[in-house]
This record gives C-alpha cells, structure tokens and sequence, in this order.
DNA sequence: GGATTGTCTTTCGTCTGCAGTCTACGGCGC
DNA sequence: GCGCCGTAGACTGCAGACGAAAGACAATCC
C-alpha cells in the first residue's frame, strides 16, 4: 500500500471537475449574495441554464438545495423567488447565532488545547494589522474564520453545520454593517482567547454572548439610522 | 367580495394532491424512520421510481432534499445512502437540541400569553392521560405536539426550523429509548408550564433544560446497557 | 363603465433517452 | 494458489421534449 512511494496526500482525486450541479449551486450562491440577484426576484429556470450554458436539470437540484437552506422561497407551479430577509427575520437570525456561538465557546474551554488556542491567536494577530492597514475585506475573512476556529475547537459536527448556516444567511443581509465596528472586535477577541486557554466555561460564554450582543446592536443602530 | 355567500375558511384549495416529489420525500422519509430502509442501505433511484410508481426525476429531487438534512448521505457518482448516525453524533445532536429548546422556553415565558398557556396545559393533560392508558404512541405524538407549541410561542421562525431538523434526526436514532419515561417527563412539563405562565424566564430556561438532559442521560443509560 | 370570461403566453412539473463512470466478476499470467 | 487485468453490467449524471397549470391581457356582456 505504501510501497508504491508515493506522497499520500499530494495526488487526492486528479481533480476533477465535480458534479455539475454542486458549480451551479455555488454559481448561484454567488450571485445571490453579491447582490447581482436581488431579493424577490424571479428566478426563472431556463434562463438560468441558458446563461450558465447547462440543462434545466442541475439548475433545479440546485435551487432546491438553495431552497431548504433558506437562501430562495420554492412556490409551487411558479418557481424560485430570491428570499427577501425582512428585519424580525435578521433579528431572530442574530439571536439564534448568539446562542450557538456561546455555546461553541463553552464547548471550546472545555476542549481547546495548546496548539488550537495558539491558532487562535495567530488569527487575532493577523486581523488586527488587518485593520490597522484598513484591509477591511480581510478584516472580515479573518473575523469569520476566527469564529469557524473557535467553533472547531468546540468540537461538535451539528453545531458547526448550524452554525455555518445561519452566519451565512447574516453575513448577507448584513454585510452594510459588518464593516464597522474592526478594532473593538478584535479586543473581545483577544479576551475570548485567554478565557478559552484558561478553561473557564462560563466566562467564555459570557464573553462570546457579549461579542455577538454587540455586533446584533450596531445592526440596529444602523437599520435606525 | 363577501357577497358571493361562500363560507370563507371551508373551501381552502380544493385539496390538490401537491407537487410530487413532495409526496416521493414524505414517503422515503416515512421509510427511513420505520427502518424500512435501515441506515448504510444503498437508494437505487430506478428501484424506488419503480416502487412508488413515478419516474426517476422526482425521485432524485426528493433524495437532494433528503441529503440537505442529513437523511441520506449523497456520494457523487455512486448514489444516496441512508445516513448511519453515529454515537458521537447523537450526542451532539441531543447537546444541540437542549440548547435550543431552553432557549425556545426562555422565550416563550417571555411572550406566552394565556391563550397559549392554556393550550400547553390542555395538551398536558392529554399526555398524562394517554400515559395512564399505556397509549405510548399517542403519548409520544403529544410530547411532540407540547415541545412545538412551546416552540412557537417562543415566536422565533428562525429557531423553530433548526429546532424541527434536529429534532426530526434525534426522534429516529432515538426511537427506542423515548418510549421509557412517561410519567415522570409530564411532571417535568408542568413544572415548565407555571413558570412560562409566571413569565419567569431563567427557571423556564432551567427546567428545560434539565428536562432535555434527563432525556440524553436515559438515552446513554439506554445505550449502556 | 365595470366586472367577467375566454384565450394565450410563459413557465413549471414530469417523463424518456443517452453517455460517462464505478463496481463486480471471470480469465490470465506468475 | 495468488494477484492483476480486462470486460460486462448497472447505476448515476445530464440533456431534451411533452403535457399542464398559473398569470396576463383583451374582448364581451351587464
């Protein structure tokens, strides 16, 4: 098996260009959250496979899984809508993240380990000269992985799946906002680590409660404004 | 407009029988829940569109949709498994669930009204009732029903359609043990009831979740023995 | 003039057919 | 006897086509 001396990892699958459905399901994603379909429009399906040069087929198993994760609104013998995010719908969004992000943290002081809580704070590191140099888009990339971080260290498959769910359904009714707030950020950040690396489950939990408590509040001081 | 003399609620649809890879999905789900199709088992598209009496198409939408919650695992080129659910992952998902249901409770004591609290107790009555009778499937179907309507007074959308997939998948790697303890769960809920009525929300929160995790220890004890 | 009804276009829902790929099995060489 | 290779079968992935339902618009009747 191993005789044949080849590097394990280095030649996976030949890359291949994978199921056409899944490039499709990400196409689409990709135009939805860009914006460049806009919320309530029709998404009509022979269009979409004329413009991405494909059948109706993949279009339709893609917009269903679109579908169930929330991003479009399936109607019955009309077709796919671009779903509209109303504001009761973002709030409820942000609450239920609150609760799954604190329980990664719990989860996270209970499990981390040296290696895990030094990855941490190389991202915190990464993102605050991120934004000391105003690199905003990478500021966000960095925020977002510093949470999938911590949520992998909590260590539980079905949190993390929910989790990702929801943060991108968020981050795109949102992204006006997440571009505010960089530097406070990132100090909750640096107190989140300590109390992961000192295993105090409660204070983890509090301090993630609060991180996220206060990025829901700046989404409605600017929805006021 | 209300001249026509029609009764207004009594003629909703006309009761069509809806698109069909709707009812393909309810049927593979059925299936997968009652064993009929035990988990690892390979889905033959062909076979099942034979089975049910319908052509392929329907059948691979509904398998999609299946996959996106985690029903079936969908290997590419290969075809649809049912999902073999693992012990680390049912403990994960009862975490999961304990989670949102305390948070589903802490709401609700927040908003229920009494309309809604008399619901709750109607349908707690029931339960003690059918647990006197030994009707344990009619017991189950109202634990459902109770943990629902809490759900919906809780009055989170977002909440309540996480809290219906990861309820769905514990029920079915769960079946078994839900069925031991009756008596003492509708204690449980009563408790949870008067608080809710009291709006008290940190005993609401409290009491579901000891409930939930007096149902993931008999589920290890379960497991253990 | 307003409401109704008939038709017409558009789009979805479903079915059939074909090509690519993976798996399993039998034959062959060592 | 053991392992490798070639071939056959089966299944999935994708494409195109047909029937049906929903919405829009115009003509008609009251």
């Amino acid at each position: 098996m191993v005789s044949t001396g080849l590097p394990q990892g280095a030649v996976p699958k030949l890359e291949r260009p994978g199921p056409l459905r899944d490039r499709v399901y990400e196409a689409l994603l990709e135009l939805i959250t860009t914006r460049a379909l806009g919320p309530g429009r029709h998404l009509v399906e022979s269009e979409l496979a004329g413009h991405l040069g494909v059948s109706r087929q993949p279009v339709r198993e893609a917009l269903q899984r679109l579908s169930t994760e929330g991003w479009v609104d399936l109607r019955p013998a009309q077709g796919a809508f671009v779903h509209e995010p109303t504001e009761e719908e973002a709030d409820q969004l942000l609450t239920v993240r609150t609760l799954l992000e604190a329980e990664a943290a719990r989860l996270a002081a209970a499990h981390a380990d040296s290696p895990g809580i030094a990855v941490l704070e190389e991202l915190c590191a990464e993102g605050e000269s991120a934004v000391a140099a105003e690199d905003v888009d990478r500021a966000v990339a960095l925020n977002a992985a510093f949470h999938a971080k911590v949520m992998e260290l909590a260590g539980n498959t079905v949190l993390a799946e929910l989790a990702a769910q929801v943060d991108r359904r968020i981050r795109w009714s949102y992204t006006p906002v997440a571009r505010q707030r960089g530097a406070q950020s990132w100090a909750e950040h640096r107190e989140l680590i300590t109390a992961i690396a000192d295993h105090d489950e409660q204070r983890a939990t509090h301090l993630m409660r609060e991180h996220t408590e206060h990025t829901r509040r700046s989404y409605h001081e600017h929805d006021a404004g």
